[in-house]
RNA sequence: GGGCCGGUCGUCUAGCCUAGUAGGAUACGCCCUUGGCAUGGGUGAGAUCGUGGGUUCAAAUCCCACCCGGUCCA
């Protein structure tokens, strides 16, 4: 639906769409900007522009409008006590890794904490109404303004303002009015000061109309009123009408302290700490005007570059002052922006790699590595992290729990990409080595494949300007998109199944059929078989004498798909799960569970699971982790699991609304993403581990016997695959391994409890026996050469020595045949190595006897007889046949070819 | 999730397209050069060519699968 037919339409009905209370007790004025045509709202009549179009933008950087000033962290405690104190709830920050969206990475905006998708429709789901919440958000969209424009950040806080319209919560009127008196009242921001500006929002299939509040033209927040679905000409209002207000923290502390940028009031110590360690002065009037420029001039959608140069320009700071001054500065802003980003992301549980999410991660760190190193400077990652955290943690006092990983994993990261960098010199040198001129192929393809960019080729000058077509080609390169297909199963109207798995659960029992599809999909009134879900395999069994081969779960309708015939609707009929099966499965679960938690105890936070997937008598579950497990981890990890095992704890299983469940355990409980219901099924392993959970699991631990972890692998970057099994499965696998060494012990006539010695001693045995005969082929191969020479036989101008050999090798002639014509110039050698059924030809002219006969075109000759074929240089040849039988003929043949018969 | 690149003596690599004795550099051992060092010269040892299949008389080289690592993009 295009935007801008939604606001013509919404602009074109103010009273219905956009005139709220406020603005009637206040006296706003609806105004029309005389250069865009957009429609504001102001107190002062003699306005006439819009935010974007006015003379004095940004000139609260160096004259705040507020008597107040509050920092980042203030500021927050400020806006959270004005809505405590008005009714709301305040709420925990969620993660910036958003687990409840297939759809997202991270946690782009407040509302999506509240966001879950069932099916393709978006519900919300508040824990309060209303509620206001601290949201770091991460977005990389600009990640190229960060640090340069003076407001653009990689995460930032949404203040998320969200309300139901309903007996306790509100709709627009009390929205903008607590927004207004928000900044009025609390901030002290001037009445006249604050201009809401008409807008329209959509997305999801739904969209309404929003108030964007500005102050002196900066953007502090935007109150979005989703309120309709359906197409603009024929829509209809939402059961589910929702406020969705979001602003920027980082802008409210902007605006109380006028710093020259936000980044100066929002990283706490840190950037002052960087200016002092780094010697820049930040203090002079020209890097205020500096900023306000830019911040200005970027309005214009100039490009980076440009807006830099008139930016500096306006300011009055030359080329020398932009190097000296203003590039520096950026890089203390982008390394204090891309670390506090981190922190948060890497304490949520997101790893930097090369997929997915990670990906921009390991970006932005080495974009901070990078500005360290090009501008030489000698930071500590640790202490930066200890800063953000120290300043962060009143906020967000989780981020304590995760500091010593966080610096775990920059540490790691950072190694790599050091070696990354030795690895870029290397192929970097051996470019330059081979002296030759890079096509703009070349190019990409270095870039792409090794990470080598043009940048760093021409500072290693290696090139001496980048082609001007690399950036279209590379652009071009990415523009495919993908295509997805989902299956449907058509149940009609089908009333919800009776999931007795989740009650009695009983193996046996009968039910009525309400439906069945395509002769197998056969719907139950109920049912105790588990259907496909969460990485839990389905249970199987009988249907009326049906095999069951496949459950599955659409809505809460259990479909089960039967084999060789189905019973018919309306008929009762006895059904039975697969008690072994069953068993098998949900040791495999619980065992899932217990390994999880054993992983994250014994490795670090970054632990959560990335995917599970559990069979009968094998399961494997994918974790988060930065490297591949050693040997003495997963030791470490089966040794905590065992340990569980043995102290037999008992799993509980209870049902908590979705909100009480979070704020007792924590965004923790969401390990194979959020359930999209509204009561959370909490399985719970007192003291070891919290998930939510819809599987079926065993009373205590101790009924799962053992775990054995069988294989671990790193399946990609960032995630490794731990397989394994449990309870009789386990032990099965033990006894298995067991018989296979006892097999190696029988065959190598050892002892189980020297075998490795055996191993070694053989290995090494076939090592030695292989330098044996290399010495000896070396020693004795003159001698054999001379032999070879006197053997020979005269055949005009040339002799020719010719051999069946049928116990050495083929590196045996080489060796004794190159010798041989060194002997004897005239020479012409040539065996036929008799080896596994063929016969290999290996043949060698002297230099003399070459323009008699060119050894490849003898072995060509002689290959002909046997059937084979081969070829090889004037001195050199070799071939091959598997003719055995014409052996003799092809001696003759030698001696024919050597004559020139 | 999609794409690309790489894996050869301890280390860095050539060879791969176009199949035919795996070559070099560096480090290492020994000998010589030197008063000593820097150096130079000679010589020796060092590689299951990531793994497993296939094609072929013959595979580092061609094909397939897998393993390991790197890298770009959304």
């Amino acid at each position: 639906m295009d935007k801008d037919q939604i606001l013509a339409k919404f602009s074109s009905e103010p009273d219905r769409y956009y005139r709220v209370a406020l603005f009637e007790s206040e006296g706003f004025k609806r105004k029309s900007c005389s250069k865009c045509g957009r429609f504001f709202w102001v107190l002062d009549d003699s306005k006439n522009v819009c935010p974007d179009h006015i003379d004095n933008s940004y000139s609260f950087i160096g004259d705040p409008p507020t008597k107040k000033r509050f920092d980042y962290t203030q500021s927050w405690k400020e806006v959270e006590s004005f809505f405590t104190s008005n009714g709301h709830k305040s709420v925990s920050r969620y993660p910036v890794v958003c687990r409840w969206r297939d759809d997202l990475y991270f946690t782009i905006a407040s509302i999506v904490d509240f966001q879950r998708v069932m099916g393709s429709k978006v519900v919300f789901e508040f824990p309060a109404n209303p509620l206001v919440v601290p949201q770091t958000c991460l977005r990389f969209k600009d990640i190229e303004n960060v640090g340069v424009t003076g407001r653009h950040f990689s995460s930032f806080c949404m203040i998320g303002q969200h309300s139901i319209p309903n007996s306790q919560g509100y709709w627009k009127d009390r929205c903008v009015e607590l927004d207004f008196k928000l900044l009025t009242e609390r901030f002290g921001i001037r009445k006249e000061e604050v201009v809401f500006v008409e807008d329209v929002w959509a997305g999801g299939g739904s969209f309404g109309s929003s108030l964007e509040y500005f102050v002196r033209g900066l953007e502090l927040g935007n109150a979005v009123f989703t309120e309709f679905q359906g197409e603009l000409e024929n829509y209809t209002v939402l059961d589910q009408k929702i406020i969705d207000m979001g602003a920027g923290l980082e802008r409210f502390a902007w605006i109380t302290m006028g710093t020259p940028t936000a980044y100066d009031c929002c990283f706490g110590p840190i950037t002052k700490y960087l200016t002092d360690r780094v010697g820049i002065d930040t203090g002079s009037d020209a890097i205020s005007k500096y900023f306000m420029a830019i911040a200005r001039t970027l309005a214009d959608s100039e490009d980076l570059t440009a807006a830099r140069k008139r930016a500096a320009s306006l300011a009055g700071i030359d080329d020398a002052g932009m190097e000296k001054t203003v590039s520096p500065l950026e890089g203390i802003y982008l390394i204090s922006d891309h670390l506090r980003t981190l922190v948060f992301a890497i304490s949520d549980g997101a790893l930097p790699s090369n997929v997915g999410g990670g990906y921009n991660l390991r970006m932005i760190l080495r974009r901070t590595l990078a500005t360290m190193d090009r501008f030489g400077w000698d930071l500590d990652l640790d202490h930066l992290v200890d800063l953000h955290v120290d300043y962060l943690r009143s906020t967000y006092p989780e981020l304590e729990g995760t500091r010593n990983d966080v610096k775990k994993i920059l540490g790691i990261e950072k190694e790599r990409y050091k070696e990354s960098r030795v690895r870029m010199a290397n192929i970097a040198n051996t470019i330059k080595g081979q002296n030759k001129k890079l096509s703009v192929d070349d190019l990409i393809r270095l870039y792409e494949s090794d990470g080598i960019t043009p940048d760093f080729l021409k500072e290693t000058a290696i090139i001496t300007e980048i082609p001007a077509t690399f950036y279209e080609r590379l652009s071009d390169l990415h523009q495919s998109e993908k295509a997805e297909k989902a299956v449907h199963l058509d149940l009609g109207n089908a009333p919800d199944t009776d999931l007795m798995y989740y009650s009695d659960d009983p193996h046996e029992f009968d039910a009525r059929v309400l439906r069945v599809t395509d002769g197998k999909y056969v719907v139950l009134d109920r049912t105790s078989f588990y259907p496909r879900g969460g990485g839990q395999e389905p249970d199987h069994g009988r249907i009326s004498g049906f095999d069951v081969v496949d459950v599955t779960k659409h809505g809460n309708v259990v479909v089960h798909e039967t084999r060789g015939g189905a019973p018919r609707e309306g008929e009762t009929v006895k059904c039975a799960i697969d008690v072994a099966r069953r068993l098998g499965i949900t040791r495999n679960h619980t065992s899932t569970h217990v390994i999880n938690a054993s992983a994250r105890n014994t490795l670090g936070s970054w632990i959560w699971q990335h995917s599970a997937f559990k069979e009968k008598d094998y399961a494997r579950l994918d974790i988060t982790h930065h490297s591949n497990l050693t040997e003495e981890e997963i030791t470490r990890i089966e040794d905590f699991a065992n340990s569980a095992i043995r102290r037999d704890m008992p799993v509980s299983i209870n049902e908590f609304e979705r909100g009480d469940a979070e704020q007792k355990y924590g965004f923790r409980i969401y390990q194979g993403g959020v359930v999209p219901v509204k009561l959370v099924r909490i399985v719970n392993i007192d003291g070891l581990d919290v998930e939510a959970c819809g599987g079926t699991h065993v009373k205590k631990t101790g009924e799962l016997g053992l775990i054995k972890i069988t294989k671990s692998e790193r399946i990609q970057d960032g995630v490794v695959r731990l397989e394994f099994v449990s309870g009789e499965a386990a032990l099965k696998y033990t006894q298995d391994q067991d018989r296979k060494i006892s097999q190696i012990v029988r065959s190598l006539g050892s002892s189980k409890e020297k075998v490795l010695e055996s191993f070694d001693h053989v290995v090494r045995d076939g090592e030695d026996a292989k330098k044996k005969l290399k010495q000896v082929i070396k020693r004795t191969c003159e001698s054999s050469a001379g032999d070879a020479v006197a053997e020979a036989k005269q055949l005009g101008p040339v002799k020719l020595y010719s051999v069946v050999e049928e116990e050495l090798d083929d590196e045996y002639h080489i060796a004794v045949g190159e010798q041989a014509v060194k002997i004897d110039k005239s020479l012409i050698y040539c065996a036929l190595v008799v080896k596994n059924g063929s016969i290999k030809i290996i043949a060698f002219s002297g230099p003399d006897a070459v323009k008699t006969k060119k050894a490849g075109d003898l072995v060509r000759d002689v290959a002909k007889v046997l059937g084979g074929s081969g070829g090889g240089r004037d001195s050199f040849g070799q071939g091959g046949g598997k003719d055995m039988a014409r052996i003799k003929d092809a001696l003759l043949a030698a001696e024919q070819s050597v004559l020139g018969k």
